[in-house]
DNA sequence: GTTGTTGCAAATTGTTTGCACTGGT
DNA sequence: ACCAGTGCAAACAATTTGCAACAAC
């Protein structure tokens, strides 16, 4: 079917041409679902989840089955082209895999995914290498917390 | 029922018995269910997931019901006699909550999870909540990597 | 034309819930 | 005696899988 895009930024377009040149270098097919997960993820400036990924591409293209959707993004993970990233209580969040690696934070109270210096857990990860023999991959998990807003509301720093 | 411990080391029952003591002076119910789950969780001197704790519960009491392994473990980790870590995957992992604060790495490989210096973020912490305004909570989740033994089995760390 | 991908629906896994009964205090 | 906790089975959500038709290369 491939129904056009709602409404695609330019960016986000050529971030999608962007992907349908790699798999195509990597002999790999671009098909309708993949398009659909890839522009969804392109549109999007931080990271969804499997299941709001799925609901953007039902909206986006409702020909695409809800099994394609997870296995375009297995798919596309593997290819290195979206970065998926594991949340704290059981949840997955994926993202185009653009420029530099970083990390990324979770906030437990109102489930944003923020981004981190790619180097914060550099000293850590050396750290542990050293002393527990532990090869850290920063980038897999999310550090779990409270965000800037949350801590704020919930926390009343210096009420006077 | 309450069937007797298949063997508990002094250690172990010692352990319950504190939580025990613990949960009296909350004027919480000390049940079989309850017992029984402590009682794992004191014998292994790991961490194990909802899963695990359901299997050894009852190798040790069969009686005992699955969700009431559950309920328990949601019970103790409120009244903060139980312990749990959120591992990268989506399982959580569940130990007694006892002495000093510590952190975990969570071995993707093999799934093992080690315990690691309580102070290991304590700067990551700190420049998190100058720069980015977020409040670390690091012992809420694991750490992902290898640990020493998958990650020597898998590198070839000096090939020749 | 060949082979990987999709759509579908059913299976799977792990956790939760409603309710009557049991058991701890 | 009172109420929280339990056992049970059924509900539940999210992800996966087998298979036949289809589409990308």
């Amino acid at each position: 079917m491939s129904a056009p895009p709602p409404e695609a930024s330019p960016a986000a377009r050529a971030a999608v041409e962007g992907a349908a040149t790699l798999l195509r270098q990597r002999r790999e097919r671009m098909t309708g679902p993949r398009r659909a997960v890839l522009s969804v993820l392109a549109q999007e400036t931080g990271h969804l989840s499997a299941d709001e990924v799925v609901s953007a591409v039902a909206a986006y293209d409702a020909g695409v089955h809800r099994a394609s959707v997870y296995r375009a993004l297995e798919a596309l993970s593997r290819l290195g082209v979206v970065q998926h990233v594991h949340l704290g209580h059981g949840s997955t969040a994926y993202a185009l895999a653009e420029g530099r690696p970083h990390l990324h934070g979770h906030c437990s109270s109102c489930g944003a995914v923020v981004d981190l210096a790619g180097d914060l857990l550099d000293e850590v990860a050396e750290r542990l290498r050293l002393e527990a023999g532990f090869a850290l991959d920063p980038t897999h998990v999310a550090l779990s917390g409270t965000c800037r807003s949350c801590a704020a509301s919930s926390v009343p720093t210096s009420p006077g």
